[in-house]
DNA sequence: GTCTATATTTTGATAGAC
DNA sequence: GTCTATCAAAATATAGAC
């Protein structure tokens, strides 16, 4: 499916035209960042031409901020929309991390955006974007308030937390590509599995961290240094 | 260190030109990324000729290489010297955490270019710049290791650790102008109170929120929803 | 809706005088 | 070491035919 460059699909007209220059877009700007994303490359990418890209889209500022709306939407409309209704506080720490996880799978480009944005200072955000970013935060500030009143939390920062949810993810995911690169540079062994644990344990250790983080209990990380049972003193 | 081979001159002539360089390339890398970066932004930044930029470094990538590697440098090289001997694992932990906090108040630009050289995918990663990235993981390792071994901690994975204290730091540090940006639009109040908590209280956040992560004890965040006793409320 | 050709700026990089 | 002038390539964006 890649090669051709003006392959004359089935569909009417230019079908799906808007959404491969979306998709190929994102891939550019995730790779090089707004100011570093070239046109032509997108184009390419895209296998539609230039000119084309401009009657789809103003600009390429424009083409940006419909992808970062896009992309927050889409998760901020999942927490919104299909929040569980009775669940314990535990599990919708655990849905809520399973859900920032998820749209972040579902677009492999969001993780670099997303950083890139932030390094960005949100040059390009318009105000539907921002509504959506704020609707992440305050989401799990809504759990956290509701796991407090409950007694399963203690009080936390939300914005805190959320980095502490958000942060390692988007990492993980983002730092794919260096990681596949540095490895084979490493001894083999324990030091290169150091760097790439299996997928599936992120998502664990990341609902694991962030409870314990946030569990009511102990005032702080201090603890007893053994099982509180066969502890004698 | 610099790796400045020739410096000879007492102060005769170019102060500082090539500091100036570094200080203002590095504020344009970490807002537009190595792409977007532009040369002529950079010279005039330092107050420099463009010409004379391209008399201290070979170009563009050169001149992003000798950043990228003097940043991590800096930080792989206080974590080899200054690690503490006798602390206790605990204590290591909140060194660490504090030692990369450091590394990044040193220098604002370095969450962003940190942030950004993730989703570049290592483009521009010399050898040496490899080593110091992976002397952060190595070092955090080697301390969960020995906290490990005297039963403080639990078997955690290294690398996603890391990212649970670097993750948070880098992105509180890189979201400050957004968030600037985006809290005057918010309501009055708690709302904004969130998104911008005490910068004090982020290290100690992110000490306990690891220390309570890798702490030995109950197996998972699995816990009693209440406490033991009655619930006093 | 789609493409070719092209106008207009920017940009990375260098020559060469001082 | 420093600056002026400038080139050649790349990049954004648009006209205008089909």
């Amino acid at each position: 499916m890649s090669g051709t460059a003006r392959a004359r699909r089935a569909e009417p007209a230019g079908v799906g035209t808007r959404e491969r220059l979306l998709a190929a877009a994102a891939a550019e700007f995730a790779a090089r960042g707004f100011d570093g994303a070239k046109v032509d490359r997108i184009a390419a990418r895209a296998g539609i031409n230039k000119a084309m890209l401009y009657y789809h889209f103003e600009d390429k500022a424009a083409l940006y901020r419909d992808i970062l709306d896009a992309q927050f939407g889409a998760l901020a409309r999942t927490l919104r929309e299909a929040r569980p209704t009775d669940a314990a506080p535990e599990d919708e720490i655990r849905w809520f991390v399973r859900t920032v996880a998820a749209a972040l799978a579902a677009n492999p480009h969001f993780p670099s955006i997303w950083l890139r944005e932030m390094a960005e200072g949100g040059a390009h955000l318009q105000a539907a974007t921002v509504t959506s970013m704020t609707t992440v935060v305050a989401t799990l500030a809504s759990i956290l308030t509701r796991g407090r009143r409950a007694g399963a939390f203690r009080d936390v920062p939300p914005f805190l937390t959320q980095l502490g949810i958000v942060g390692p993810l988007l990492m993980f995911a983002a730092s794919a590509p260096i990681r596949a690169k540095i490895t084979p540079t490493l001894p083999e062994g324990t030091t290169r599995a150091v760097l790439n644990p299996p997928a599936e344990s992120v998502l664990r250790h990341v609902e694991r961290a962030t409870l314990a983080a946030i569990a009511s209990g102990p005032p702080t990380g201090r603890r007893p240094p053994v099982s509180r049972r066969s502890r004698r003193s």
